[in-house]
DNA sequence: TAATCGTGGGT
DNA sequence: TACCCAAGATT
C-alpha cells in the first residue's frame, strides 16, 4: 500500500512535473546543491512566482557558493529587496560563508540543520533533492496533501506530529527528492487549498478526505488572531539630488536593509512622531502597508529647511539611483510620495 | 507553544 | 475589497 502510494506519486511527476529554473532537466546529473539550497530559502512562505526572477538574477550575480560567500553582505540584501522576511537573507550569507570554508555542503541531514536558516524542513528537502538521502520532507504543500490523503483531521500545529509520522510512512526509500518534490508539485497544482482538483489527482482513488467528501476542509487550522493597526512615519532628507539612507540594525523588523530614517515604528505600538532633528517638515501623505502581524500607516515627510545634517550613521544615496538601494517595500512605496511629484 | 518576521498573487 | 495563502526559521 505505502509502495504503490510512492510509486503511483513518482508516476505522475515523471510525466508532469513542472519545469522550475533549480530543478535539473530530464537526464540531467544530480542538481548542484548550491542551487537546492539557494531555492529552498527563497521558497520558505514565498510562491514560486514571486522568487523565480530573484533566483535567475542571484545565481547569475553569484554563480557559486564561493562567489555568493564573497560578497558584501549589503550587497546581498540589496539584491534580496522585496522577497520579505530579510533574516533568510542575513543567514544567507553567513550559511555560504560556513558552507565555502567547510569547502561544500554536508550531505547528511542532521549537518545540514546545523547550518543557519536551515530548519527541519529545508535540511530535509536539501539532504534529499541535492544528495539523494532519504529523508522525511513536510512542507504547507505535503502537510495539505497527508492531512487529506488520510483523513488527518487533528488541527494544526498539534496535527504536524501525526501530519509527519504519515508522511514518514510513504517516504520511499529511492528518489526521496523526487517525492517530495511530487508531493509539493500535487499540493501546488491539484490538491490546492481551495478549490482541489480531484479528478486530475493520481491519488484520488486511495484518498480517505476525498472519500469522506470534502477534502478542502482539511487540514484543520487554528483560528487566527486579528492583526493590528500600527502608525508610523518615515523621513526625506535630500541634498544635491542625494537622499539621506541608514542601515537598520541587524535584528528585527527589516533588519540589515537600508531604509528611510523613522520614528521607530517598527519597534513599538506606533512611531513616536518626532524626525530625526528639528526643522520644518511637510507631510507629503501616506501610504498603507500589511506585515504578517500588523497594518501599517506609514507618512512620509519631507525635510524643506535643509536643517542641520543628521549625526548618526547613514549614506546619501543618488536619488536617480533609489531602485538600486534595495529599500523594502514599504520604504520604497513610501519615496514614491515624494518622487511621483 | 506562541510570537515574530514580508510580500505578492489568487479568489 | 478583504482575506487567504505560500518549498518556515528562530527565539
Amino acid at each position: 500500500m505505502d509502495d504503490r502510494v510512492s510509486a503511483q506519486l513518482l508516476n505522475w511527476y515523471d510525466k508532469s512535473a513542472r519545469a522550475l529554473p533549480w530543478r535539473a532537466l530530464p537526464g540531467e546529473a544530480a542538481p548542484d546543491p548550491y542551487r537546492v539550497w539557494l531555492s529552498e530559502v527563497m521558497l520558505q512562505q514565498t510562491t514560486v512566482a514571486a522568487v523565480t526572477p530573484y533566483f535567475i538574477r542571484f545565481t547569475e550575480s553569484w554563480p557559486t557558493v564561493q562567489d555568493l560567500a564573497a560578497a558584501p553582505e549589503e550587497d546581498v540584501m540589496a539584491a534580496w529587496a522585496g522577497l520579505g522576511y530579510y533574516s533568510r537573507a542575513r543567514n544567507l550569507v553567513k550559511c555560504a560563508r560556513e558552507v565555502a570554508e567547510m569547502g561544500g555542503f554536508p550531505e547528511e541531514e542532521a549537518a545540514l540543520l546545523k547550518l543557519p536558516g536551515l530548519g527541519a524542513y529545508t535540511a530535509a528537502a536539501v539532504a534529499a533533492i541535492a544528495f539523494g538521502k532519504r529523508a522525511v520532507v513536510v512542507d504547507a504543500n505535503v502537510e495539505r496533501v497527508v492531512a487529506r490523503f488520510f483523513a488527518i483531521d487533528e488541527p494544526l500545529p498539534a496535527g504536524r506530529k501525526a501530519i509527519r509520522a504519515a508522511t514518514d510512512r510513504i517516504t520511499p526509500d529511492r528518489r526521496a527528492g523526487d517525492f517530495a518534490q511530487a508531493m509539493m508539485d500535487l499540493g501546488a497544482t491539484i490538491c490546492t487549498a481551495r478549490d482541489p482538483k480531484c479528478l486530475l489527482c493520481p491519488l484520488s482513488a486511495d484518498c480517505a478526505g476525498r472519500a469522506q467528501g470534502d477534502p478542502a476542509r482539511l487540514p484543520v487550522k487554528a483560528p487566527k488572531k486579528a492583526r493590528p493597526e500600527r502608525r508610523g512615519r518615515a523621513f526625506w532628507i535630500e541634498r544635491d539630488g542625494r537622499v539621506w539612507l541608514i542601515r537598520r540594525p541587524g535584528k528585527g523588523m527589516l533588519g540589515g536593509m537600508r531604509a528611510l530614517p523613522d520614528d521607530g515604528w517598527s519597534a513599538r505600538a506606533d512611531g513616536h512622531g518626532h524626525p530625526p532633528f528639528a526643522g520644518t517638515w511637510e507631510n507629503c501623505g501616506a501610504i498603507r502597508h500589511v506585515f504578517t502581524h500588523f497594518g501599517l500607516t506609514l507618512e512620509l515627510h519631507r525635510d524643506l529647511a535643509n536643517g542641520p545634517l543628521p549625526e548618526d550613521e547613514g549614506e546619501w544615496w543618488p536619488v536617480a539611483q533609489l531602485e538600486e538601494a534595495g529599500l523594502p517595500t514599504a520604504f520604497a512605496r513610501a519615496a514614491t510620495l515624494v518622487l511621483a511629484r
